[in-house]
DNA sequence: TCTAGATAGACAAGCGGCTTGACGAGTTAT
DNA sequence: ATAACTCGTCAAGCCGCTTGTCTATCTAGA
């Protein structure tokens, strides 16, 4: 039974094309400072309540590296701090209007990625995929791959 | 719709978590000094005839890039250069016995981290998913995400 | 057969995203 | 009050990858 590998160069093939397709995908509506793992960071943000050591912790990566990276999503206008409510070390994340048209965009490039496959196993089959796939999902927060 | 969201992001968890997976468990069976990314040259070299070029396009990354990883892997014992028989400028690559035994470990691997959803879904319907699965997988080699 | 262009691989320099380490300011628990 | 912890920042360095350049070799066309 090697259906183990098949199914796990599946996954990944799907995965990879599906980075790749709402990238480009966003790139085109304008957005092409953004980058694939900048998606990841927009998922927590986008929440609300995230400090930068929040968001680290989603990431997976240290502070210093997602402090970077917020860095740089507020140098180019996605992201605003502000100040924390009950914590003066802290500052509160939030997207700006840039963001969130960024966050749409992003969600109509992943409909546009996967209506294709949607099409080619027909609506039921698709639903029961799915449904499939969640049984198997991991809990907690969705990571840049490796 | 938005199925197409949870889909994505599921398709990514999943991705994630199977690559996670697999490296740990290759790493415990004593192959600490590779890392993902390897398992992706060793596919293409495993195959025969790649060169250092071949094995920079199957990855799509420069030459040099691909250069350095054949480069490590050398230096680590799981690749070989051989004189390519009909030009002189290239080296065919081929796996040493050590890295023929990480491409087992691999594929262990790779099935005992398929194992349980295998178990969840039920073999019929498994069968179904990767049936589903390979209907929308993209053709062409598999390479790091992104 | 000679030559122009393409290709394999190596050397060098540099970049970007990440890490470890250390720190001051602010918070929490004892 | 004080000790331990946490938030965010500064600094240095690593690693995988890039662009750019070069020689040796192969290939196709006049």
């Amino acid at each position: 039974m090697d259906d183990a590998l098949v199914f796990s160069a599946l996954v990944l093939a799907l995965s990879g094309q599906l980075v790749q397709e709402i990238h480009a995908n966003v790139s085109q509506q304008g957005f092409e400072d953004l980058r694939p793992a900048h998606g990841f960071a927009f998922a927590r943000i986008s929440v609300g309540g995230a400090t930068t050591a929040d968001l680290a912790e989603h990431l997976g990566v240290t502070k210093q590296a997602a402090a970077q990276l917020v860095e740089e999503l507020v140098r180019k206008g996605y992201v605003e701090r502000h100040p924390h409510p009950h914590d003066a070390r802290a500052r509160l994340l939030g997207l700006t209007e840039t963001g969130w048209a960024a966050t749409r965009a992003a969600d109509q490039a992943a409909r546009a990625a996967v209506a294709p496959w949607r099409e080619v196993l027909g609506e039921a089959r698709f639903s029961e995929l799915v449904a499939d796939l969640t049984l198997l999902a991991p809990p907690g927060p969705i990571r840049p791959a490796w």
